[in-house]
RNA sequence: GGGCCUGUAGCUCAGUUGGUUAGAGCGCUACCUUGACACGGUAGAGGUCACAGAUUCGAGUUCUGUCAGGCCCACCA
């Protein structure tokens, strides 16, 4: 631990502050009139980038070092006011974690692999990526402008080329607003999630996996989004509430001459029932079970059967079962041991079949196939109206069609609802670790503390693997390959696995190895996987990459597991619980000990900020206006895990407390004179009051409530210092005749001066380090207020109602000069206080200051007993005749 | 349907383990050109602490219920 500077102490009842006397006044009239703050900020920023203040000491020990697992924020367009909220809030804490000795690891990554990235090039090019497509060599693309047509087909290597290029513009676009806003990033452990060093840890990653027997493959029907033609994990799906209908369908009893009716939203599968379906206890449809039903229109036999997962209430209490059409669909299938006919394609398009095939059976497949003909080719909404037309036609539609609203799985980008389409997947087995999974959970800190119950739900609710194989372009890919078998296709039970010293790799353009790429796609030899992972199995692992996991053990050690990861409550499901996975199933660790969780800034109608909704306020020129410190001081008055209203007015009254800070600062700094021992009474009251604030802010600062500390000295700032103590010494800091009032003056002056200045660097880091540079970067030899030490005053032997009793006296001459509505700066010519003993013996200890403060040369003291202790009375005032001129 | 958070002045928010008369800032009103700061200062008005019960000598604070807003999860025929 580097040494701090020494506490005050108390020396013969006379107060030592630690200060040089020697120090040499400031000259207000070099210092420009106003706080210029964005000059400022960048003229700070580029020198602690300089200096290397933000930088990671690899050589110190675990002990002393504070890691952050930064979120590396997608890039994918603009950052909004939210993004300066949150990354503050972690900021503010790295800062007081720095000046408390910490080494700070505090690095930034750009998530810029996935889909939104994917997304944004699509729109911004108007391309699309075709694998089909031949790759083209220097290729040129301008934006996308209004009439441009069908989008342009691509390459895939074409593809993730603009990918790349886009996204490192934007990269350059985020990092210039977070060194405007003064992140104490180290920006030389910058990275991001497609960069080589993420592809190899995600390679790793999943070989280790592998090795460990968590992840595994197989062909089944999963969530499917048929716009973006990719399977998807439940954490990234979402319910939302549509309208749909209530479809009756007469179903007849095979060779029973009776029928029955079910109830559905989705007709258009019909044509992919397998099954009907009913409660065991339900009596009015007991003597079915084991008989076959027969559908409509397809005249298809299927069984009837019992399953206590129906809900009797519910529809007509007997339902079709389809493949697929939901999540019990799919289980009722396994259980039942039924058939498969998918009908909806990849593409969310009816496919062709042929009715009366094996797997087909109707009875009548020449009728089955007309009707269906109809549908091939045709999108689910499409579908669904021709659909209801054959049923009206062949008279099975009972009613017309019922208005309902229902919810319905969606992927959380998507807009179409999801399809559970089969096909091959590879998955990382967690059901059967719930209960690992939750024990890690209560092993972390979560700030609030109330946020551990998002993460427990969850896991709790878990009832699929996790889905890591995305059927897109721009991430990471998987380094694997499969042997082609003598027929030509894959063994996908034989993979193989990229040995680690050639990660990271892509295998489609990288033969497997003892494979030449001549053997790629032939009989014998092979074929590359080509599914790229989830960009959330990349992401899960930021801890890993920042720490130097499996590449620089002695930095592994010293960084994992890390101290914080800050985020929003949204992604707890996703990122933190995918995070939390990944340390256990790699390390048997938790990946961080404490979690902190921002809240969302809301708009002024209390809604959440998003593009979507159009309500998103941008930073950049709130910067200009109110400049960083402002916005900053905005952002750490939220408390962590709050939701709040963004404020103008908050921005101001950080600006004034900018503007404040500069000029007490001048005021304080321009006094001449050499500080000596602090002797006042006043002094030594206001350096206990000031002491005790210290101590509150910090107390607030160890429980993770950085808004409690603003607040608590940003109070203390005000009312005590320049408000009250400020006007109380004024005069005696510039006395001819006091020189040990003086000396004593100033030294508290300074003294306070500074550890405001400290007290509020973490949040105010541009305003506080200029002041700091007039004076106080000499006198402690520390050029950089961020890398003192924070402040720890000792009891200086004062006594804090003194004080208060001070700031009563001042004030009530200043009411009754308001209530006389004469200037505060005219003199007070005579002047009679009232006050019971004990007060009164506290006021002669402080009379001079405020004799001073108030302009007053004498004073009379008349003891009244029945007033309250600390309740001061005027009993009499008269002021002087305003001077002329 | 289960769970969590929130409800305090016109607005944005504090209010620790129950304890005098509920706080701050903004806004509003009046006044003050003041030698750090007019990007300032002094003073003032403004509240049934969402509602109803309960516990207690005492409840903004604890408990129960209700209402309102937000969020997480589940349900998806």
């Amino acid at each position: 631990m580097r040494e701090g500077t020494t506490a005050p102490h108390c020396y013969d009842g006379k107060f030592i502050p630690e200060l040089n006397p020697n120090v040499k006044p400031i000259d207000p009239s070099q210092l420009p009139k106003h706080f210029e703050s964005r000059q400022e900020e960048e003229k700070w920023a580029r020198r602690w980038e300089a200096a290397g203040i933000h930088r990671y000491d690899p050589s110190r020990p675990r002990a002393e070092t504070f890691s952050v697992d930064t979120p590396p924020p997608t890039v994918s367009g603009s950052l909004h006011v939210g993004h300066v909220f949150s990354y503050t809030h972690t900021d503010v804490i790295a800062r007081y974690q720095r000046m408390l000795g910490r080494n700070i690891c505090y690095p930034m990554g750009w998530d810029d692999n996935g889909l939104p990235t994917e997304r944004r090039v699509q729109n911004f090019y108007n391309v699309r990526c075709d694998p089909h497509e031949p790759y083209a060599a220097n290729l040129e693309i301008a934006p996308a402008s209004k009439n441009d047509g069908p989008p342009r087909k691509i390459s895939r290597p074409n593809f993730i080329e603009l990918c790349l290029s886009l996204t490192a513009e934007d990269e350059k676009a985020f990092k210039a607003l977070w060194t405007r806003v003064g992140l104490t990033v180290d920006w030389s452990e910058e990275y991001s999630t497609i960069d080589r060093r993420c592809r190899r840890a995600a390679h790793i990653s999943f070989l280790d996996l592998y090795r460990k027997g968590h992840v595994y493959s197989n062909e089944a029907p999963t969530m499917w989004d048929v716009d973006f033609q990719t399977a998807v994990a439940q954490a990234e799906v979402e319910d939302r509430k549509v309208a749909g209908h209530y479809h009756h369908l007469r179903f007849d009893v095979a060779g029973a001459g009776e029928s029955f009716v079910i109830a559905t939203t989705r007709p258009e599968l019909l044509a992919a029932c397998v099954g009907v379906t009913a409660h065991p206890d339900d009596a009015r449809f007991q003597h079915l079970f084991g008989k076959q039903a027969i559908t409509p229109v397809f005249q298809v036999p299927v069984p009837i059967f019992p399953s206590r997962q129906v809900d009797p209430e519910k529809g007509t209490g007997i339902l079709m079962v389809c493949t697929f059409g939901d999540a019990t669909d799919v289980f009722w299938w396994r259980e039942q041991n039924l058939p498969l006919r998918q009908v909806i394609g990849r593409d969310g398009r009816f496919t062709a079949i042929e009715f009366g095939s094996p797997g087909w059976d109707t009875r009548d497949a020449a009728a089955a196939n007309q009707a269906y003909s109809a549908l091939t080719g045709k999108n689910i909404r499409q579908a669904k109206k021709i659909a209801v037309e054959q049923l009206r036609a062949s008279g099975a539609l009972t009613k017309e069609p019922e208005p309902i609203e229902h919810s319905v799985k969606f992927f959380e980008k998507g807009e179409q609802p999801l399809e559970f389409v089969t096909s091959r997947q590879w998955f990382v087995r967690l059901l059967d670790k719930k209960e690992q999974l939750l024990e890690m959970g209560d092993r972390i800190e979560w700030h609030p503390d109330f946020m551990r119950l998002r993460y427990r739900s969850w896991t709790e609710n878990l009832n699929m693997d996790w889905c890591i194989s995305r059927q897109r372009y721009f991430g990471v890919p998987f380094p694997m390959w499969y042997p082609v078998k003598s027929d030509g296709s894959p063994d996908f039970d034989q993979p193989i696995l990229a040995p680690e010293e050639m990660l990271p790799v892509d295998p489609m353009s990288t033969p497997a190895p003892g494979f030449t790429e001549r053997e790629r796609g032939v009989p014998g030899g092979f074929t590359a996987e080509s599914d790229v992972f989830d960009t959330w199995f990349t992401s899960s692992l930021t801890p890993q990459i920042v720490s130097g996991w499996l590449t620089d053990p002695g930095r592994y050690a010293n960084l994992f597991p890390m101290d914080v990861r800050p985020q929003s409550h949204e992604i707890i499901r996703t990122w933190a619980f995918y995070t939390i996975a990944k340390a256990m199933l790699h390390a048997g660790s938790i990946p961080w000990r404490h979690v902190a969780i921002s809240g969302w800034v809301l708009d002024p109608d209390r809604k959440k900020m998003s593009k979507s909704k159009g309500n998103v306020v941008t930073p950049m020129h709130l910067l200009d206006e109110y400049g960083s410190d402002a916005v900053r001081y905005w952002s750490a008055n939220a408390r962590l895990g709050t939701d709040t209203a963004f404020d103008q007015n908050v921005l101001k009254v950080g600006k004034r407390l900018v503007t404040k800070l500069f000029n007490a600062g001048k005021f304080v700094l321009s006094q001449t004179g050499e500080p000596g021992p602090v002797t006042k009474p006043l002094d030594l009251a206001f350096l206990a009051s000031l002491a005790r604030t210290v101590e509150n802010a910090t107390k607030a600062m160890e429980r993770w409530d950085h808004a409690g500390a603003l607040s608590e000295t940003e109070q203390f700032f005000w009312r005590g210092f320049t408000d009250n103590y400020l006007e109380l010494v004024k005069a005696r800091s510039r006395s001819e005749t006091d020189a040990a009032g003086r000396a004593s003056a100033i030294a508290t002056l300074r003294m306070a001066l500074k550890t405001f200045l400290q007290l509020f660097a973490p949040f105010l880091p541009f305003i506080t380090e200029e002041v700091w540079s007039w004076s106080f970067a000499e006198e402690t030899g520390e050029p950089s207020i961020h890398r003192s030490h924070w402040p720890s005053l000792q009891a200086s032997g004062g006594d804090p109602a003194l004080f208060e009793t001070a700031i009563a006296c001042f004030a009530a001459v200043n009411r009754a000069k308001s209530e006389a509505s004469v200037s505060v700066g005219r003199p007070v010519a005579s002047l009679r206080l009232a006050a019971n003993s004990g007060t009164a013996a506290r006021i002669h200890a402080v009379l001079d200051d405020v004799l001073g403060a108030v302009r007053g040369s004498e004073c009379g003291l008349e003891e009244r007993s029945p007033l309250e202790d600390g309740a001061i009375e005027i009993a009499h005032i008269a002021f002087a005749e305003p001077q002329a001129g």
